[in-house]
DNA sequence: GCCAACGTTGGC
DNA sequence: GCCAACGTTGGC
């Protein structure tokens, strides 16, 4: 899960008790969250649009889908007219901040071959949310020595 | 700040 | 249902 620092790094998730992923607005991104996301598994903390962008540490899910109230308030920038409490469109989860790891940078992950076929590494991916394959995530557990 | 890549919107 | 125009993302 994509996360730019600026907004909420990783210090500052293992600072709060539970995250509320609120704000996404991108089709695929919710549908990971709401058909394949469940609760306790694990997810990597990846630091977007800085200076060192990669994965930053472990989080785990905490929740499963629920509606984003975000889409309902006008005065939000998440605001989306045609949501409905009856019909909602976005759905955000909980994510508990578990670790801080050493930063494993996307130059380094692309150095690795058993990380060639990961979605957040292909060319032109803006998804803030990807789903990672249980060998991929053992071959990143295993960089971070964890 | 640039720009490639992608998603969304809306006219037809 | 096509596709041009536009907006956004995010690495560099």
């Amino acid at each position: 899960m994509k996360s730019e620092p600026d907004e909420l790094s990783i210090d500052a998730a293992l600072a709060t008790q539970t995250i509320a992923w609120f704000g996404v607005r991108n089709y695929q991104a919710r549908n990971f969250m709401r058909d394949t996301m469940r609760v306790g598994d694990g997810v990597l903390f990846y630091h977007s649009s800085c200076a060192e962008p990669g994965i930053a540490g472990i989080a785990e899910v905490a929740s499963v889908a629920y509606p984003d109230d975000t889409q309902f308030e006008s005065a939000s920038k998440y605001f989306d007219p045609k949501a409905t409490p009856e019909n909602p469109r976005w759905f955000q989860v909980d994510i508990h901040a578990a670790c801080k790891t050493r930063l494993l940078g996307l130059p380094e992950m692309r150095t690795c071959e058993a990380l060639s076929d990961m979605l957040v590494l292909k060319k032109g991916s803006r998804l803030s949310i990807t789903p990672v394959t249980a060998n991929e995530w053992a071959t990143i557990m295993g960089l971070l020595g964890k």
